[in-house]
DNA sequence: AAAATGACGGTGT
DNA sequence: TACACCGCCATTT
């Protein structure tokens, strides 16, 4: 039906590949509003499609782990993504390593 | 139609 | 690095 930005997102975060992550600005920008962060992270929040959606491999633009809604939140999160094979630099995650925008 | 909400991003201190 | 403030955007009520 309608695509709506909201859709977008969600088909982008799904093909994040394993062991990688993504910044909501990115994925912002790939749905086509660079600015739309905030409104990324609300979707995730409302998605409650877990693994179908790999909302844990969206990190804010330091890499540092915002909210999860699943598990034991954040928690949950980064142990997810550690066992992904994701690098992590004290609670955050080394994008430099672990950036994956070029997945599209 | 207007206001409120939220898992952000960037900048300044 | 940490905290505070402002600005941005899409969705819902």
């Amino acid at each position: 039906m309608n695509k709506s930005f909201r859709d977008k997102v969600y088909e982008i975060t799904k093909q994040i590949p394993k062991g990688k992550v993504a910044t909501y600005g990115q994925i912002a920008a790939m749905a086509g509003s660079p600015r739309a962060a905030r409104a990324v992270g609300m979707f995730m929040k409302l998605n409650t499609d877990a693994p179908n959606t790999p909302c844990h491999r969206v990190v804010a633009a330091d890499g540092k782990l915002t909210g999860y809604s699943a598990g034991a939140g954040l928690k949950t999160k980064r142990e997810i993504l550690e066992k992904e094979g994701v690098s992590f630099v004290g609670d955050r995650v080394n994008m430099k390593s672990s950036a994956s925008i070029f997945f599209q």
